[in-house]
Order: C-alpha cells, then sequence, then structure tokens
DNA sequence: ACCTGAACACCGTTCAAGT
DNA sequence: ACCTGAACACCGTTCAAGT
C-alpha cells in the first residue's frame, strides 16, 4: 500500500515523514508548514489526509505505539513483567518526541492496550488481584514515561554538567547532604540504570505486596 | 516589595500573573502577548524584565518549586520521606503547567535543590549509600513527576470514560484479560489512590534493598 | 478525487523610537 | 529608566479554487 496518490501520498506515507521530522527537530520543530515541506507538496495537502494538526499526530501515537510490544518470553510473572517494561521503556526512548506530545490525551489506542493486555494478564496469572494488577500497571506506566520525558537519555550529559554546576553553587551550610553527596546526585541525572533501579524496586514491592496476600507462595 | 515601576510593574508581579494565566489557560493558552494583556501592558514591555518567554517560563518554575517545600515531620525514614513525596505531588498538582513546561530542562533550581537535600539527608541517615540515596530520589521524582504529567487528576473522569468506551470496543478474543478487568482498568485511571499505591511499592522495595544492606536491623 | 495559493488570526522577538 | 508600536518571520486553518 505504497501511496496510491497522484503524488505518491499515503496516511502512512506522511506519517513516516511526520515521525521523521519529529526525531530530527522535537516538538518544537514539527509544524505542518515544515512537514508539507519535507514531503514536497502544498501544506493545505495534508488536509485532505488528516483534519488537522491534532489528529495527524494522534494517528502517530496509535501507529508509534503498536510497535512498542516486546516479545513477552518466559519466566516468573517477574522476570516477563520486566522484560516488558523495559521493552516499552527502549520503545519510548527511540522516540522521545512522542512522550512529548502524548502528554495531554489518555493512551488507549488498540496498539497500546496490547501492552496492558499483557501486562494484566502476567498480574492475574500471578495472583494479583483485578484491582491490584490495574494500579500495578498504572504505576509502572507512570513512571516510564515519567522517565523517558523528564530523563530523555540524549539529554542526560548536559544535565548531568548543569546539575554539578548548580550543586556546586550552593553554601554547604544550608545544603550539607546534597554538598557531600555531590557527584552521586550528579550522576544521578545521567545515569541509565536509575531506571532500572527504580523499577526493580517498585517490583520488589509489587512481590512483597502479592507475598502477604498469599502467604502459602 | 509590590511594584515600584511607573506602571506599578515588577519581576514578582509579571510571574504571578503568568502563573494565573497559566493555571487558568494551560500552556497552550499561554503567550507573551495575553500576557501583557492580562497585566494590561503593551507586549514588549515583558522583555525589560526577562530576555524572552523561555526565561520569564524558567524563572517561574524557579520561584514556584520553592513552594513545593513540605514540612518535614517526625517519624521512620520511610514515613518522612512518603510525606516529603506526597507533599512535591500535592504541589505540582496545584499547577499542572508547570509540569508540563519543565519538560525540557532539568530541575536545579536553590528551592527545587531544597527538596533534595531533605530526601538525601533522610535516605543517608537512614543507612543508604550516598549513590542508592541519589538513585532512589531520582525515581520517586521520575514517577512524581511522570504522575503529574500523564495523569492530571483534573482531567481523571474524562479519561477514564474514553478508556472504558476504548475498552469496550476491543474484541474478547484478542483482550482477554483486558476485558474481564475492563472497570479496574478504567477506574485506575482515575483513581487518586494509583500514587499512593505506586508509592508505597517504591518504598517496600528501597526498603527491603536497605534491609538486604543491614541484616541487623 | 486530489491538490493548492491566498488570506486570516495568531505567535515570539528585533529594532528604533517615544516619554 | 521605563515603556511601546511597527515590522519580520513564523504558526494552524478556512475558503475558494485549480487540475
Amino acid at each position: 500500500v505504497v501511496g496510491r496518490s497522484r503524488l505518491g501520498l499515503s496516511e502512512d506515507g506522511i506519517l513516516d515523514g511526520a515521525l521523521r521530522l519529529l526525531d530530527r527537530d522535537g516538538l518544537d520543530g514539527f509544524s505542518m508548514r515544515r512537514l508539507a515541506d519535507e514531503l514536497g507538496v502544498g501544506t493545505m495537502t495534508l488536509y485532505g489526509y488528516f483534519r488537522g494538526r491534532d489528529e495527524l499526530l494522534d494517528a502517530l501515537i496509535d501507529r508509534a505505539s503498536e510497535e512498542l510490544e516486546g516479545l513477552v518470553t518466559r519466566g516468573s510473572w517477574r522476570v516477563r513483567l520486566r522484560q516488558l517494561v523495559l521493552a516499552m521503556h527502549a520503545g519510548l526512548v527511540a522516540h522521545p518526541g512522542l512522550v512529548e506530545l502524548r502528554l495531554r490525551r489518555p493512551l488507549i489506542s488498540p496498539g497500546a492496550l496490547r501492552l496492558s493486555e499483557a501486562a494484566m494478564s502476567i498480574m492475574c496469572d500471578a495472583g494479583f488481584s483485578r484491582r491490584e494488577a490495574a494500579r500495578a500497571y498504572r504505576s509502572l506506566f507512570l513512571y516510564t514515561f515519567g522517565a523517558v520525558a523528564f530523563a530523555p537519555p540524549n539529554r542526560a550529559d548536559s544535565d548531568r554538567a548543569a546539575t554539578v554546576e548548580a550543586l556546586q553553587a550552593l553554601s554547604p551550610a544550608e545544603y550539607p547532604t546534597l554538598g557531600e553527596s555531590a557527584t552521586e546526585v550528579a550522576d544521578s541525572m545521567a545515569d541509565q540504570e536509575v531506571f532500572d533501579f527504580g523499577l526493580d524496586r517498585l517490583l520488589e514491592g509489587l512481590d512483597r505486596l502479592r507475598r502477604s496476600r498469599r502467604p502459602a507462595a
């Protein structure tokens, strides 16, 4: 289905260009006019395929979230859930612009709900109640999106440098612990393992909850 | 220090107006021209106080983050850290627009670092290494900002409704667990307690880590 | 059916000026 | 010192038209 219009245009082709533009220039650099230029068509041509900017970006999210699906492998509920969340994280990191523009709407396209289905099934099978499983997945979801939105890896080094500078400017009297921990705090801004650290704490806490409800296991 | 210029203008007065505008109309509704109108001055007047839009918004964040400081009370490290994170969450929920515009820069103003100082000192006193404490606070921070950015409470009900609709449209064959858990999943979109749930799992996981390093306690 | 330029109501910011 | 209109280079989108 590769473009059957006069100019070789199609919804998919437009979305490809949009994702390319978003990855390259960020959300700030994204505009309908620039996208049209990128595709070599008039701006208004895009409005024949999408009702407007918002609808185009929604369609982009919907399509991209289908690619987030991670291979669910064998192992304990905890191992499988961990893999699922790490796959979601990796998928988002590949396209940080998507996270930025998803702030204002819930993520409930069929593609995104595949992940929900997989996560819920892992947890319900493991003995969590449906309510616990729903809350747990929601927590993991918020943590994962927060991590990509507020600590995109491509920004890690500059954030680290800015943090060092800010910490050095503090008075040791008012900020004693931060003064002693300047290195560790700055490192945590650039540390790719921080996400895994928090994820493992969350999973540990979920495991404790599950064990307390099923003392036999 | 209430406005000493010809028009009664001051940096603080401008920031007050900016926060009011941001709370009322969201980041989409915020513009330099509208802020100037709101304040009853010419647009360019603002440029006498701030170099531009970005600097103005940065100043707004810096000032607002000082207000996040929660009263640190007595209790175990876990109780105190929990209160600190809940205070941060409540402060952000009061001004969701701030979260939106903080996406692109690290949060390292002195005001924000007060919270870091308090959290680091609680955890280091409790026996966490500086590295663990830094990672732990970073995880809590990402979780908290993610929760406000991707699940602002004022949007909870409409998100819940949209989720119910999306879940009902799914084929039970492809999404069996989600079909059974529709109520619980939809509820988790509107559930004010989801934040607390995830926070408590994180804290539980941190407690397990701490205990494993200090088997005596 | 598919595509588009012109026009409208918006932006942020530079510049040169007004008091 | 403090304030500002005009102008420039951008936006998204409506409308009326071109092929």
